[in-house]
DNA sequence: AAAATATATTGACACTTATCTATGTTTGGA
DNA sequence: TCCAAACATAGATAAGTGTCAATATATTTT
């Protein structure tokens, strides 16, 4: 699989701020709603908008919409990509 | 082992410039010199300067002086770390 | 001691980011 | 049909980022 650097650079800037990375890692335990993950932190409704929307445009999360509610996920695909970016990366030295 | 969401947050931010991911990506093959990895990117050497010092900030690349040269590896352990973190966020859904 | 080379620091700058308040939109229920 | 709840969007703002040119520092060579 050819390395694509720039798409790389965006799962990490997706990652970079404490709270997307922490949302990430609670989607491990799969799917969750804007609401049960807002009550986890201290930022308003709007706040937790953006930092969703930035996961999403990264590939890195996946939306649908269920009634009123937006339920979130990890894509399994990207996930597996970020995997094995840093597998190759195992020092041989 | 704990998690450190403002460590994994540090990675990720130095990680998240092209740039500099293809720079850490170019040291799992071992260790470099400053000006070794200028030569492969269109940057000018304040630039490249400050994104080293920003990978070596960030805990991930380790840095030793050799006469004029500066060389620059990977550290393992943080390797590791990170790692350890998207082996934990393997989904079970 | 002076010159050349490798790297770091400084200051400036345009651009991006994370956050909020205020407001809009969509959906389900009364 | 109207209301309330969940979420999105817009606009504002302070702080952070990546880049450069200019300059400083440190090391080796002459």
């Amino acid at each position: 699989m050819e390395k694509d650097y720039s798409k790389y650079a965006l799962f990490m800037k997706a990652l970079s701020d404490e709270t997307r990375i922490k949302i990430f890692d609670m989607l491990s335990q799969g799917e969750l709603c804007a609401c049960n993950i807002l009550e986890k932190f201290n930022i308003t409704q709007p706040t937790l908008s953006y930092h969703m929307k930035t996961l999403c445009d990264s590939g890195l999360v996946d939306s649908r919409k269920d009634g009123v509610w937006m339920k979130y996920s990890i894509n399994r695909d990207n996930l597996e990509v970020i995997k094995e970016l840093f597998s190759s990366i195992s020092l041989n030295n």
